[in-house]
DNA sequence: TTCGTAAATGACAGCGCTATCATTTTGGTT
DNA sequence: AACCAAAATGATAGCGCTGTCATTTACGAA
C-alpha cells in the first residue's frame, strides 16, 4: 500500500496527477491512457484531419475517460493564439451596446473564440488602465466601441500589432478597420426630413455622449442651412433612461417649445418624451412630434409607434465580426472602412 | 553593424526580443533595463512592499520605458490563479441579466479581476460545450443564473473545483454559494396581494422562462387555496419584448379576461400590457390592473407608474461577487445560501 | 567592531501546451 | 521484392511567468 512508486501495472489513479496542483488531468494523462504521445493527443484535438482515424478514436476514448478539459493558457503561451476577442463597449446599461456584444459574439462562437468583455464607462478607471489589462490576456482581436481614443490608448493598441475593429463611427483612417455609418451624415438626414415633412419648430434632445453630440451638431448645422429658426435644445446625462426622457422633455416645453418636432439621440429618451407628452396630455403627432434613433425592439410597439433612424446593428456586428476574422487570418479585406448607413423609419410620432 | 551580438553597452533595442515571435516585450527585457533578475521586476508588479523602494523606482522606469505588458497567460500557467472570473447569464438581450452583469463586476473589478462573458441562452451549443469552454481559461470562479444544471455540468463545474455562485433562484443545496430569492414565495406574496386589494379576477401572463413559470405556479397554487376561481393564463415565448407583452394581454382580452389584475412575469411584458390596454383605451388601473416583476428602471417612469415587485439586483450582484470572492481567498461565509428577498412596490397600475 | 536577524534579491525548475524538425510507418510503383 | 513519397507519429525545446528555496545585503544590538 505504501509503495504506490512501484506498483506501475495498476490503474492507479494517476500518481503523476498528484504531484503538485493535484488536481486537474493534463494532456499526459491523456497520451499515457491512451498510448500515444502528448503531442498526438495535440494533434487530435486541434487537428483532427492529421491524425489516422484508429490513433483520433483512442483519444477521444481518453480524454472522455479522463473528463480532460484543455488549459488554454498553456495553449495560448505556446501556440500565440488564445482564441479571445475582446469588444468594448460604453456600457452594458445601455440596451443598444449590450445587443451590439451579442450580434459581433454569434459569429465569433462559430468560428471558435470567446469574447471577453470590457466596459469603458467607468471613470475610476481610465480606458488606458482597461486596455493594458485588455491586452494582458493576449487576445486575438479587440472591438472598439468609436473612433476616438486617447494618444496613450491608440499608442498601446497599434504597439500590441493586433487586429482591432472600431463601430459605431466612421473614420477616413482607422487604427486598422471601421465598420459604422457616419453621425454627420445621419443628423443632417434627419434636419432634410424635419424640414421635407414641414415641421418649422425643431428640438433637439441629447445625451452627453460624444456620437449623439456629433449628430446633433450636424442636425443643427443643416437647420440652418435650411432656414429654420426656431430650435430648443437639451441635453440629459448618459446613460440614458425613461426619466431622463421625460424631464428633458419637460424642460423643452418649459422652455417655451411647442408644436415641432423633437429629435431624440436615442429611442429610450423619445419613449420618455412620449410618456410625458402623454402625461401633459399633448397628443402625438398631432402637437408633438416625435423622433428617435436607433430603432430598437420596442420602437415599433409604442403607441403611438416611434420614428426613428434605423442602424442595422445586427448587420454591423457581424460585418465586424467578419472583418475581424479576415484579419486574424490573415485574409486580405475590400476596404478598411465600411460603412453600414442608416434608414429613416417613419411611423407614428412624426 | 554585423556584431550586434558584442555591442552589449549600446542601447540597442531589443536583440533578444527579436528571436521568436519577434514582438512583446517581456519580463527579461524589463528586468535587463533595470538592472535586476526578472522574479524582482515579477514581484514589483505583484508584490510592490516586497520590494525595495529604490529598486521598485527603477523598475517601474524600465516597464514605462519599454512599455511593457504583463503576459497574464504566462503568469496564470506558473501560479494557478487567472484573475479571471467567469459570468454565465442567458442572455445579454435581456436587460435584468446584462445590468447584472454590470452589478457583479464592479466589485470584482475593484478586487484585480476581470470578467469574461458566458451566454447560455444558444441552443445551438450545448450547456456543456458552453462549461468545457469556459473551464479551458481556468477561471478563478464562476457565476451561474439558476440553480438548475445539467447532470454533466454539475459533474464539470464540481470537477474543476472551482468556488461557484448560483444566483437568481435559492435551493437548499447549491452546488457550492447560492445568491438569490425564493420565486415560489415570491409568487404566494403576489397571489396574497391580489387578495388583499381585492381583485376577484387574476390573470398571468408568464414567459416561458424556468423561473417564470416558478413564480406563476406558486401565484396559481395560492390563488386556489385563497378560493379564486376566476384565472386565466397566457404563455409568450423568451425573450420578452413590448410586442409580446401587447400580444400577450390582446389574447388575455380575447379569451373574455377583464377587470382584473394581470401579473406579469417581467416589467417589459407588464409595459407591453400597458400599451396594449392604453391602445384599446382600457383605464389602468380602473377597468385593468397590472403588476410587473423586477422593477427595472423605468418601471416607475411609465404612465401611469407601474406596481412591480423589486429584487434588490444591485445588492444580489454586489453579494454574490463578495461571496465568490471570499470563496477564492478562503475565507468561511456565514452561509452558502444567501436570500435577498423581494417587495411589493405598489404604484400607479394596480 | 561583530554578530544575528530580517529584508531584499536571485537561481532554478517547472506550469501545460505546441512549433519544429526528425523519425517511422504506410501503401502504392516499378 | 525493392523502392519512394506521403502520412503518421514522436522527441525536444521552449512560450513568459512565478513558487520555492538559497543567497546576499542591511541594520540595529551587544
Amino acid at each position: 500500500m505504501a509503495h504506490t512508486e512501484r506498483g506501475k501495472r495498476q490503474p492507479t489513479p494517476d500518481a503523476k496527477t498528484a504531484r503538485r496542483g493535484g488536481d486537474s488531468v493534463t494532456l499526459e494523462d491523456v497520451a499515457r491512457l491512451a498510448g500515444v504521445s502528448t503531442i498526438t493527443v495535440s494533434r487530435a484535438l486541434n487537428y483532427p484531419d492529421k491524425v489516422a482515424s484508429k490513433t483520433l478514436e483512442k483519444v477521444n476514448r481518453a480524454i472522455s475517460q479522463t473528463g480532460y478539459v484543455p488549459n488554454l493558457l498553456a495553449g495560448g503561451l505556446a501556440s500565440r493564439r488564445t482564441r479571445l476577442i475582446t469588444a468594448i463597449v460604453p456600457s452594458l446599461a445601455n440596451m443598444v451596446y449590450a445587443e451590439t456584444i451579442q450580434y459581433f459574439s454569434k459569429p465569433l462562437r462559430d468560428a471558435g473564440y470567446q469574447v471577453l468583455l470590457g466596459e469603458s464607462g467607468y471613470p475610476e478607471a481610465s480606458e488606458q488602465t482597461l486596455v493594458s489589462a485588455i491586452l494582458s490576456r493576449r487576445p486575438d482581436g479587440i472591438l472598439l466601441t468609436g473612433v476616438n481614443h486617447s494618444a496613450d490608448c491608440r499608442r498601446l493598441l497599434l504597439a500590441a500589432k493586433i487586429p482591432l475593429v472600431e463601430t459605431w463611427d466612421l473614420t477616413p483612417s482607422p487604427l486598422d478597420v471601421v465598420v459604422g455609418f457616419s453621425h454627420e451624415r445621419l443628423g443632417a438626414a434627419v434636419a432634410d426630413f424635419a424640414v421635407r415633412k414641414g415641421y418649422r419648430r425643431v428640438a433637439t434632445l441629447s445625451a452627453s455622449d460624444r456620437r449623439a453630440k456629433y449628430r446633433e451638431a450636424a442636425l443643427l448645422g443643416r437647420l440652418a442651412e435650411l432656414g429654420i429658426q426656431e430650435i430648443s435644445c437639451a441635453e440629459v446625462p448618459v446613460p440614458t433612461d425613461l426619466r431622463r426622457g421625460r424631464n428633458g422633455l419637460a424642460r423643452l416645453l418649459d422652455q417655451g417649445f411647442t408644436d415641432g418636432l423633437v429629435c431624440c439621440s436615442s429611442d429610450t429618451l423619445a419613449q420618455g418624451a412620449l410618456i410625458e407628452a402623454r402625461a401633459r396630455g399633448l397628443l402625438v403627432p398631432q402637437e408633438l412630434a416625435i423622433i428617435g434613433f436607433g430603432d430598437q425592439s420596442f420602437a415599433a410597439d409604442l403607441y403611438p409607434a416611434l420614428s426613428t433612424v434605423r442602424i442595422d446593428r445586427p448587420r454591423m456586428g457581424e460585418l465586424a465580426a467578419n472583418a475581424l476574422i479576415a484579419r486574424i487570418d490573415g485574409r486580405p479585406l475590400d476596404s478598411p472602412v465600411i460603412d453600414v448607413g442608416f434608414t429613416i423609419i417613419e411611423r407614428e410620432t412624426t
